[in-house]
DNA sequence: TAAGTTGTTCGGGG
DNA sequence: CCCCCGAACAACTT
């Protein structure tokens, strides 16, 4: 579930518990009491890339659905729940994730800039970051989440063969206008991808990620892990270029 | 059935 | 002290 768009919808599904009261906690989360939730009021719902915070009054509730996560509104998963929230209106589940008290004000905490749903999301900055790792590859800083918070391996993917550049391309020798075009492709896939996600037709639209044939030259893919991150990158030799 | 998956953190070794 | 690497973690689908 847990690229940066799918959070946004989850951020909408969760709208109708804002102003509520937990009734009810628990979960096998470790190093997380979920017991401190009950009788608290849920006061908003903030997201950071991946990260979805639930806003209480004196703290705030970071939840990470990790690579396999997932979660569960008025409907429980088949085995465990990290966290399970009761609400008089309902329930809210989650699975497999990171669960993790934040005693600290946001703001001190999160570089809102970086979250590539934001409307706070700025290319100027995140230039800044890549010139500042001109050795990296530009598949690692996809997945960097101080420089694309809430970019994953399919936005990578997508933004790449969007942009046609290679996944192994080095960061200090593509140009800024590359750079720059690179950054609007993420923009603009992770707003398809939310699009597409909400009507259930996100895969039918990839053009890279998991696919065996590029939809421009019609020859094979490479499928190749790639960078310090190993993740699979799905790329074109032909009209993707390595820059490096 | 076994493998694959939209991810991150930790600790050890060099 | 920094970098690199592997392990660990968990549920569900094909």
């Amino acid at each position: 579930m847990p690229e940066g768009p799918s959070i946004i919808i989850l951020k909408e599904k969760l709208k109708p518990f804002k102003g509520k009261k937990v009734l009810d906690a628990n979960g096998y989360a470790k190093g997380f009491d979920a017991g401190m939730l009950i009788g608290k009021t849920l006061k908003d719902i903030k997201t950071w890339g991946k990260h979805t915070l639930l806003v209480f009054p004196k703290f705030a509730v970071r939840v990470h659905m990790m690579l396999f996560g997932s979660y569960y509104i008025n409907s429980s998963p088949k085995k465990n729940a990290s966290l399970h929230m009761q609400f008089a209106n309902g329930e809210v589940n989650f699975s497999i994730s990171s669960i993790k008290l934040i005693e600290e004000p946001l703001d001190d905490v999160y570089d809102w800039p970086a979250d590539i749903m934001s409307k706070k999301w700025d290319t100027q900055k995140a230039i800044t970051k890549l010139k500042a790792k001109p050795k990296m590859m530009i598949c690692d800083a996809l997945l960097d989440q101080k420089i694309f918070s809430g970019s994953g391996n399919i936005i990578k993917n997508e933004s790449l063969f969007r942009a046609r550049l290679h996944p192994e391309s080095i960061i200090g020798q593509i140009p800024e206008k590359k750079l720059e075009d690179l950054i609007q492709e993420v923009l603009n896939f992770s707003q398809d991808f939310l699009k597409w996600r909400k009507i259930n037709q996100l895969t039918r639209h990839l053009e890279a990620h998991e696919k065996n044939f590029c939809p421009r030259d019609n020859i094979a893919l490479h499928k190749t892990d790639t960078g310090k991150t190993k993740r699979h990158s799905y790329y074109c030799e032909k009209c993707q270029e390595l820059i490096d």
